[in-house]
DNA sequence: TGTATAATCTTTGTACACAATATGTACAAA
DNA sequence: TTTGTACATATTGTGTACAAAGATTATACA
């Protein structure tokens, strides 16, 4: 029972700090998530090594643990090896993939898409989290995975804003986005290794787009006289 | 003070899984080395923790730890990736590397020379570990330095009888890998890139034949009669 | 004698109390 | 106004006791 309200906490600070719910480099107060959570101080720093094992928390001498930071340095870092690490996943998912993880996948895929459709941006972020974390089971490469499992802490709080879509233009997007989700399940599913790394890079092409303009949106107008002119202009 | 006793007791029990003291598999009795290193269980399971995060032990529910196991769907995997992250490493290693980050790799290098020329062959192992792992803070990308350090746990257990040496031949291969390590820090200091990862590729050879050897070594004669026959032979 | 089940023992997990360390604030001195 | 220090407060780290789960042994029964 309680190691159900333990693992209950661990998932769901996990979800947290993937939606951005906490904020990156954000203080952990230990007694308050204790008591928020029911469990003793005991078991709650447990989880905490163990988040922080996983590279989502940080753990500091006589200061507790701080949410992974997310700064400029690792931002150039993240997108010189995500292709690497992707597509080095995709080629060993599509070699060494079993038909029960197969399976996983689709069936991630299944509630990635009811929960687009649904418009519950929420889930939707943290189930194409899933799919990728379930491509690098797939792989069956230990070394690899631990790897793939930080960049897509990073990816998935980089690309929260991708599934709230604003424009029309972004709903294409994300269809596009299932599109080649499906697309890597079938070349997955056929061994196909060439087309599963050609998909992925598109697939990353697609998201990285995504992520600079949401680090380097249009500027505001510099004024409202301006705006007008150009407008008259146009 | 018992912060003190608490990362020495990190620091050995890595050290002993690294050098294969405590058998990969083995279980590790959490009250039997609350005892051995003066701690208490609290702080001595947080030790453990930590390791099952770096991926030195693997904790099992209500079963406690279990060190690493090493079987043989792990080790093809390792053969197979090992290229790739090592010259990635070296790569970012020669590009991104820092001042103090070199002093530092030479002074390793310095210990790790010393160590065999004085034929301390369980600190060789340990200090061509740090080498490695030195390198891995160079390239300062977070991604796959977890990827390493996952790899160097395996490849330094794997390579215990690599700093063993039993023959001439075996003396000549450690002195090939000291000579590596030496034309690898002026490669990284230099900042040639190319270098470096032509030396790391030279230098993962090495090993690998001294691994693979270790793994499948010269078969028992049949009998003592054909021994016999055959040295008459030659 | 072999198997199933119960009792016992061993080991891990949790709660809580207390100790150690860091942080914040008030006040004094430069 | 700024800097340094002492004290109060808050937060983290550790030890111990107890609860829960697994493993082992003993015993009953077929």
């Amino acid at each position: 029972m309680s190691k159900t309200k333990k693992s209950l906490c661990a998932a769901d600070l996990r979800n947290r700090i993937l939606s951005q719910d906490i904020a990156p480099g954000s203080d952990l107060d230990e007694a308050r998530l204790s008591e928020e959570y029911g469990i003793s101080r005991t078991p709650l720093r447990e989880v905490l090594q163990r988040l922080a094992g996983d590279g989502f928390v940080r753990l500091e001498e006589n200061r507790g643990a701080k949410v992974a930071s997310m700064d400029l340095s690792v931002m150039r870092v993240f997108f010189q090896t995500a292709p690497l690490i992707y597509c080095s996943i995709a080629r060993q998912a599509a070699e060494n993939r079993t038909g029960p993880q197969l399976d996983q996948l689709k069936y991630i895929q299944v509630q990635f898409t009811a929960a687009i459709r649904a418009g519950d941006t929420d889930h939707v972020a943290l189930l194409n989290h899933a799919f990728h974390e379930q491509m690098g089971e797939m792989a069956q490469n230990p070394y690899l995975l631990v790897s793939l499992k930080r960049m897509l802490i990073d990816h998935t709080r980089f690309s929260q804003t991708f599934f709230r879509p604003q424009t029309p233009a972004d709903k294409d997007r994300i269809e596009k986005a299932i599109a080649q989700h499906d697309a890597m399940i079938s070349a997955i599913e056929a061994r196909e290794t060439a087309l599963a790394i050609d998909l992925t890079l598109q697939h990353w092409d697609l998201s990285r787009d995504q992520i600079e303009k949401y680090v380097r949106p249009d500027p505001l107008p510099l004024d409202v006289i301006s705006m007008k002119d150009r407008r008259n202009a146009v």
